[in-house]
DNA sequence: TTGAAAGCGCTAACAT
DNA sequence: ATGTTAGCGCTTTCAA
């Protein structure tokens, strides 16, 4: 550029990286001509070479609100960094990596992967060419660091609750069965913890597994349960959306809390609304985002050992939750 | 890469490019040995001189499901094209073209930008080097094009369902003053027709604007509205997400969509949920986020004189809205 | 402290 | 049809 503007190229280098070398009257020849002609650095050109000062943010499911928290808080503590946060949406058919392919592509210096469909061996073989951090998903790792909220804890705490409220009779709500098989994934955690709490119990009899491919199957599905022989008193569901569209036919029907409880998880803004008032799990996701940039950082920076990071939830209990109808005096 | 192969770069630069010139056998020797390396070509080496087959999306507000929901439609687009889709997420203080600019450094082929704060004057520069279009704003335009929902008409459509309920004490409720008063924005657009109505009605005595900068201000905000001398018996709020926080008083308060009706904006899908049951105007956010990309392609491809895209809203009617209860019999 | 020059991975014009 | 070569905009030795 400014090789135009009376100074060599590398001054002009050296400037912008504020590299050793420079003299105050050069750089401000130099900053002053920068400004004069509007130049940016092109991050493409530099990225040949060195970093990006780019993170690529992998991300599915674009609309759904508990990951747009996540990306929220990571968009947050990257701010006042020098990095620039890039997010590569990925296609909802969900055709591979693609999306992750594009972020590597493009040099960024780090990657913060959500994908739960992304293979382990093809993301270690990665990670172990970049920083990685791998979010929401519980995974054995030797290259990339793990940052996920304990749905153990959490699945536990949202079955406790309605236990402890003198429900025996419990569903599971949750998505397709391609969503539940990847190990690890929440939807598979909170699935088994359910199927592991009733068992636990000797409720072993009363376990029920609904599934929803597309939000709108979620109210068939719970119908569905309701229609069963012997109908559960209380829905322990995968996330708020389905136990949001669970409320919604339990309301359509004119069933209370005690006629049909319902958990869910995530704490989602509207879950707390009072026409909602739907008793769930927080996992407060932009610390979970915030963690992702964090340790991401700490790999750009040189460390090599794995860290993995876990947030505790917490139930909130709102009025979708009460006693069943038969133990209420 | 691939010139320790065993052939030229030139040669893995046309098959990648499916450039003119190569031989069938030459073709798949090189495959194989792209295969074989796990070779991936750089953008950013590509970018320095030609295009990146990367579309550069700005976004401001990552949790708006409005404004996910358009993203949404951009991605469906662009996926069966070439095309790759990268967001650049603009820090909620939104410290001027921060996202923007890194799209541009990154070297994206065009630019969707939504900012509803880019000054005109700056984006027109910006549109004249590369091309653009801008989401969600009515505006004259030079080199860039614009793809917008009629907020003019569908403002509309909320006032007339809300008068034709026989309502006059209708107010208001929008964001913070910085959000109204950037001409040609949407909230700015409603507010502006809000305001026309009224007068045109002859109930300008009745104009009441409630401003929430923050979601929780809109509790707030609408309480005071319902507190002050002669309360509104309807409130046409600027978005759903303030609607459903009015709604939240309303019900709070006991009161029925006789009592207080509202009319929310986006059609966001929670409005459709049972216990919110939110009357709205519908501008499906896809089909907005499917036109800038369709612009967007066409003006890589060439295209340079300048089109608008503006979507029909309608009116959806749920519980929230009934006639005032002085008017029914 | 400064600038000349080589090279990053690619494309494109050119020569073979 | 193939390979050679000169850049693209930057960083980074290395001399001056």
């Amino acid at each position: 550029m400014a090789r135009t503007a009376g100074v060599s190229r590398a001054a002009v280098s050296k400037v912008i990286r504020d590299a050793y070398g420079v003299s105050p009257e050069m750089r401000s020849r130099v900053e002053a001509a920068i400004e004069r002609l509007g130049y940016r650095p092109s991050v493409a050109a530099r990225a040949i070479r060195g970093p990006s000062f780019t993170i690529g943010f992998e991300l599915h499911e674009i609309e759904n609100p508990a990951l747009n928290r996540i990306l929220s808080g990571a968009v947050a503590e990257i701010a006042p960094t020098d990095y620039q946060l890039i997010v590569a949406p990925a296609v909802a058919g969900g055709e591979g990596h693609r999306a992750i392919d594009a972020l590597v592509d493009l040099r960024a210096d780090g990657l913060v992967v959500v994908a739960p469909h992304a293979a382990s061996d093809w993301l270690e073989k990665l990670a172990s060419r970049m920083p990685v951090v791998l979010l929401s998903r519980h995974d054995r790792s030797e290259n990339y660091d793990i940052v996920t909220g304990d749905d153990v804890a959490g699945a536990r705490l949202a079955m406790h609750h309605l236990i402890s409220l003198g429900h025996h009779r419990i569903a599971h709500l949750t998505r397709g069965e391609e969503t539940t098989t990847r190990e690890g994934t929440p939807p598979a955690v909170r699935l088994e913890v359910y199927l592991d709490e009733m068992t636990q119990r000797g409720l072993a009899r009363h376990i029920k597994v609904a599934r929803a491919a597309t939000p709108g199957d979620a109210r068939r599905a719970t119908s569905d349960l309701l229609a069963s022989a012997n109908p559960p008193s209380a829905i322990f569901a995968m996330n708020d959306d389905l136990a949001m569209e669970a409320l919604h036919v339990a309301q359509e029907r004119g069933l209370s809390a005690s006629d049909l409880s319902i958990v869910g998880y995530d704490n989602v803004r509207l879950a707390g609304h009072r026409a909602i008032s739907l008793t769930t799990i927080d996992q407060s996701g932009d610390d979970l985002g915030r963690w992702a940039v964090r340790l991401l950082l700490e790999r750009i920076d040189g460390r090599t050992q794995v860290k993995r990071e876990t947030t505790q939830p917490s139930l909130i209990v709102r009025n979708s939750t009460d006693h069943p109808r038969s133990e209420q005096h």
